[in-house]
DNA sequence: AAACAGTTTAAAAGGGATTTAAATTTATGG
DNA sequence: CCATAAATTTAAATCCCTTTTAAACTGTTT
């Protein structure tokens, strides 16, 4: 009887409040007026037609007759229509929500391959939720848990430090696939998608070595992320190639950040022995050190050459030009993203480990070893 | 008859598999035996209590007594319990959604604001979704429709170039209130909260001219925005106080990264009449500036004087460091984020206009007017 | 025995899109 | 014109589970 009377009620074109503000639909300030929440079964009514024809003509179904499809569309224009994601889930399990995170959505190193992941879910028309851990593993944890509340269809994360194969698996066991990007996490059976750090970090030293350098400095970067532990990895195995003797005095673990690598700079030129090379952790420690080095008077890239890593929009014009490596942050991000709603939609399995090979960008931080004065 | 015989099954302790997955909970590899999912009747069953007294409890609800709300609170650990928030939000009609949406979120500008928001709405254990509209106003309808059909509680926006009233009325009119920050749009009767540009931009421009300089430029910002009309218009006003003739030439509008500072300061340098000070629309801008300026062979902050604007966390470490304006991100995003909430808490409606004032912040890009050779 | 405070519960409410087999309409061929 | 095929449309079941309220229990106190 109740539904008798709501759909004679339904009916009435001009659907004006009444009994309307249930939920959505709020009595704003200018006059208490408010439209009926337009469903599917508004627009099937107005048009004489049922929900099942209006359902699939909106998702463009071959099903339903064109013109039918058009007007039905149109009505669901005119009458500003909303479609409601939570109820469709109901029916097909899927949310059309995928979670991101990362350390630092400020981290212009993140800010690349996010771009690159949003132009990719914005293609298939998927939403994405962002968030920080700040390798903090439990905001991580507390992430992964809101995202599995909402009904988040999988999750994209570049692991906080001392993640636990728990918290993945807290994941993949409520059916929400995850993938990593930029880190690696030991004995994880995800796909993985990040660039060689190894390889890369050599490209960066053997440059140096080239250029005449031996008392070369590597600065940030910690061992507690795979990133961290290749990348000093592949700095000591190229000196060791060249036979240079690895100086613990030269490596400065932690710095991330501009501040960082301004703070070595300030560090490492008060040492007795000054290194004439500095490889840094990316392009921020770096611009960071080259700041640093001018604040002292000397020029970078003259009297001490330094390196980057991440090759960002910034490192091109910062002064001088940074020397650095290119990471593929944008082929991570969209691989990444793709392997997801691969997966989601069923087509394959990208699992394993996906590295992208980086390459030199030669500018004017890096230059012939000089003997300071 | 279904429901008793699911009753019946579900009373059973090992749930496994069997008729288990659907939607949630897949066949991993690892076995196929797959963890049915577990909800609030679950956790009521295998305590033999009712749901009530559960969904009560895990909420911390007075009405339960304390040793029944522990047992509970443990068992819902023990078995894995996820909160349902799509499920509940059918009776509380809240979703816990809030979405935000900026220019870029890869702005240190905006990012400054995002944290200050984030902060604030992890207090309240809201979820926010974060989009760039890059200046599109469809993107931004885009955004906003996708908050409806998730059944978003509100939205905080600093809006793009050009949004209509209309767009906005969309979010209000379907219940979602909208918050906006950092920019105004002419006639809207939504809460703002933003600097007071034209005075922020005064104090800048005055303290230049505190330091001799006549031949100030203007770069950055647009007047397609309020934030681009009411910095040039304190720019202006401070010049005409203090008797300076507003030269045509040396505004040069546009610009709002390093790019495109490190562009202007080529171009102004060109200029027969070389400004001796500039104004920069932002941080980024002013970095940019200097970088081009020191490229150029001239020191910024003796040969040419820089201000900047916002005082982000990068103008102390730019080399020289940066005068510039403060400008109370986190202010914005920690009372914009606070005036959402409470407004839909219903306890008091923020509306009108709030602006923060901004603060010098005098540091080496400035200094006495000099002659350049 | 009545009143009360402290707990617990039954059962209704809350929301709307999707899907399938079946029903209907329209076209086609003989 | 009928029989079948093809093209459309539809009825109705299905998906999901938490929150809320008034009412029903306890066990104690007066």
């Amino acid at each position: 009887m109740y539904e008798k009377c709501r759909e004679a009620c339904c009916k009435n074109l001009t659907r004006i409040g009444l009994w309307g503000w249930r939920g959505r639909g709020r009595n704003r300030a200018t006059g208490g007026i408010v439209a009926q929440k337009v469903k599917l079964s508004t627009i099937a009514e107005t048009l004489g037609l049922s929900t099942a024809t209006v359902s699939l003509a909106l998702r463009d179904s071959p099903l339903v007759a064109t013109v039918t499809r058009d007007k039905i569309k149109e009505q669901a224009r005119a009458l500003g229509y909303i479609y409601n994601r939570r109820a469709a889930s109901l029916r097909t399990s899927r949310s059309g929500i995928i979670g991101v995170v990362v350390h630092d959505i400020m981290n212009p190193f993140y800010g690349e391959i996010l771009k690159a992941i949003e132009a990719e879910l914005d293609r298939d028309k998927q939403t994405f939720i962002l968030s920080n851990h700040y390798d903090s593993v439990e905001k991580q944890r507390d992430f992964i848990e809101t995202l599995l509340q909402l009904g988040g269809d999988g999750v994209i994360m570049s692991p906080a430090i001392g993640t636990p194969l728990e918290d993945i698996q807290l994941a993949e066991d409520n059916g929400m696939p995850a993938i990593l990007i930029a880190r690696s996490i030991e004995g994880v059976d995800v796909p993985i998608f990040r660039g060689d750090d190894a390889y890369g970090i050599s490209l960066a030293t053997n440059h140096l070595i080239g250029l005449g350098h031996r008392c070369i400095a590597m600065v940030g970067g910690t061992d507690q992320t795979s990133t961290g532990r290749d990348r000093y990895q592949g700095y000591v195995n190229a000196l060791r190639k060249a036979n240079i003797e690895v100086d613990p005095e030269l490596r400065i673990p932690g710095p991330r950040t501009k501040q960082g690598g301004f703070e070595a700079a300030v560090h490492l030129l008060s040492l007795p022995q000054k290194p004439t090379a500095v490889v840094c952790w990316n392009d921020l420690v770096a611009i960071g050190m080259m700041n640093g080095i001018a604040r002292a008077g000397l020029v970078p890239g003259v009297d001490i050459s330094v390196t980057g890593y991440d090759d960002l929009e910034e490192a091109s014009i910062a002064t001088p030009a940074l020397t650095t490596v290119w990471n593929g942050q944008a082929d991570v991000g969209r691989s990444a993203a793709r392997a997801l709603l691969d997966k989601l939609s069923g087509s394959h399995e990208p699992d394993g480990i996906h590295l992208i090979k980086p390459e030199m960008r030669i500018r004017q931080s890096t230059g012939p070893l000089r003997v300071i004065a």
